[in-house]
DNA sequence: CTGATTTTGAAAATCATTATCAATTAGCTA
DNA sequence: TAGCTAATTGATAATGATTTTCAAAATCAG
């Protein structure tokens, strides 16, 4: 059975607070920083079951980190800036559709897709050098 | 100045045999399991050559692990077997599309979009466990 | 309150990836 | 072809994120 501890709570908690996604590491120095003694174990175990369940949104940062954020919305893809790490939240769709599509055209079944757009924000734009 | 070897002639070679997406550590093996010789450092550095000239591809596996892919194509997607590794390149120039809209819509710049579909192809489908 | 079971957390174990650095090698030049 | 020099290699150590371990602490039911 599952049981309800100040930890799971806080970390919920945590992760509500934040404007966008973090990392297990970066969510437990937050709490750490708040005075909680949480340990980084339980921060992993809790966003693990968090994002299980459904509460919580996860997905791979382009350098292989797993990143989570709250979320209550079925599904959806995000706008993430590289740089401040604000997250727009998009609907997107015409591309549901298209994954689907695309997906049993092609014969495969229960497509999991990964839709999501790293970029630089307009406040971040002018910091950041331009491409190569 | 860049050399020629006959290591990164091997990963690339390599990496041209292979159906699908590998990870570092797996073409390693591979090239190991063929007689080579080659270190492991050595072929990620060579991965990392290859796709940051263009000539490879890489994403970010749903768990976390770097894959690499031969690839010529200028831009495109993926639609990945979970089970069997099977990849089918897609173009999507309407996504492409919305990705750009949506990322200018929003002020954002430089937008790199992840666009790939993991699911199980037919062959796979009857061997995988239904979602819960 | 008590007992049974789950959860916690500090530290060790994993795993992928990157850095180190001495030895090797490619490609140039004479 | 021989020699030079900088780039490359590879065994290994280092790193960093994530997972596991397991004894101690906490939760929930009765």
């Amino acid at each position: 059975m599952k049981r309800n501890t100040w930890q799971r709570e806080a970390v919920r908690s945590a992760l509500g607070t934040q404007m966008g996604f973090v990392s297990a590491q970066g969510l437990h120095s937050s709490l750490k920083g708040s005075g909680s003694q949480i340990g980084l174990a339980t921060v992993y175990r809790a966003l693990a079951d968090l994002a299980q369940e459904g509460e919580a949104d996860s997905l791979q940062s382009p350098e292989g980190e797993a990143l989570y954020r709250a979320c209550s919305m079925a599904h959806h893809h995000h706008l993430i800036c590289r740089s401040c790490g604000l997250t727009i939240e998009i609907e997107a769709d015409e591309v549901e559709a298209w994954a689907q599509k695309t997906a049993s055209l092609h014969g495969f079944s229960r497509p999991e897709h990964v839709v999501d757009i790293f970029g630089f924000c307009s406040a971040c734009v002018p910091t950041v050098p331009a491409a190569s």
